[in-house]
DNA sequence: CCTTGTTAGTTACAAAAAGAACTATTACCA
DNA sequence: TGGTAATAGTTCTTTTTGTAACTAACAAGG
């Protein structure tokens, strides 16, 4: 590999903030994988409706992120597998709120607790003071302010 | 969203890395996307190539952790579109080295400045320092030492 | 040499994702 | 009102992906 010219790759910001992604997230998902059978987009509509309930769809499309046909099949499965339930909405009946039933509930706080636990084992890795920075510059990066 | 318990999804770890890569990595791709039609696998192939000059598959493999069966279907369409050239190695006739063809070369070069300007658009929102510990936390998470 | 094992890269098949088009409902406004 | 546009959510079709199995070339020990 004989060439190497001003441009590294591996400091580049976007690919660092992929690779680390991808890392952390393969980590994890071995934790709970089997656990509940839940596929990633689904653990991450259990998390939302956990940590800030009752909610529509397209609220968790708006925080998370992620492409309403993803949310729309997750919730099929969720609801199938009896961890969420619909709710249709009177004043705009096209929308329906999504809450967690009691198992649904449960998952939730298991998987929060794997969750704390991965995160504090990253933390480890750094101060606190770090961990605080690191935390504040992917919120702006992220775009949640 | 009534409920809001002691765990915030937001400074939850792998979350936020998620989010933060989704959305820079989400901004980035417009850029390039329908520029030389490449996927963003093709053009990461394209960026180690350019980087590092004269590679086989598999020394892109190690070095960017993409999956091989990805590699060698970026290869191939890169072959295709004429970015790249295969040339069997005389010495192992399994591997072949890949190397950028002029047009690959120049598709390099305009993609490098954009991913520099891009680059340069983060750390502005940031200090020096700021941007160094980042970078030097998220190659630590992304195993890349 | 032959057998067994390893490595480079591709291909086949199944799972997942992205996009576009669709249904149903509500909102706006001339 | 009536007609157009917008929104919530689903479904259909096409791309991408991930896993495993595969081919071809080399390596090493008997």
């Amino acid at each position: 590999m004989p060439k190497n010219d001003d441009f590294d790759l591996q400091v580049f910001l976007p690919y660092l903030l992929n690779q680390a992604a991808e890392e952390s997230s393969l980590a994890f998902t071995q934790l709970y994988k089997n656990k509940y059978g839940m596929l990633r987009t689904e653990w991450r509509v259990v998390f939302h409706l956990g940590a800030f309930g009752k909610m529509t769809a397209t609220d968790i499309v708006v925080r998370a992120k992620i492409h309403k046909t993803k949310i729309s099949r997750a919730v099929t499965k969720l609801v199938e597998k009896r961890f969420v339930v619909r709710e249709r909405s009177q004043d705009d009946r096209r929308q329906e709120f999504l809450t967690l039933t009691p198992a649904g509930e449960a998952a939730y706080r298991d998987l929060r607790d794997v969750a704390k636990r991965y995160d504090a084992d990253i933390s480890r890795k750094f101060t606190d003071g770090e961990v605080r920075l690191l935390r504040m510059m992917l919120k702006r990066l992220a775009g949640i302010d």
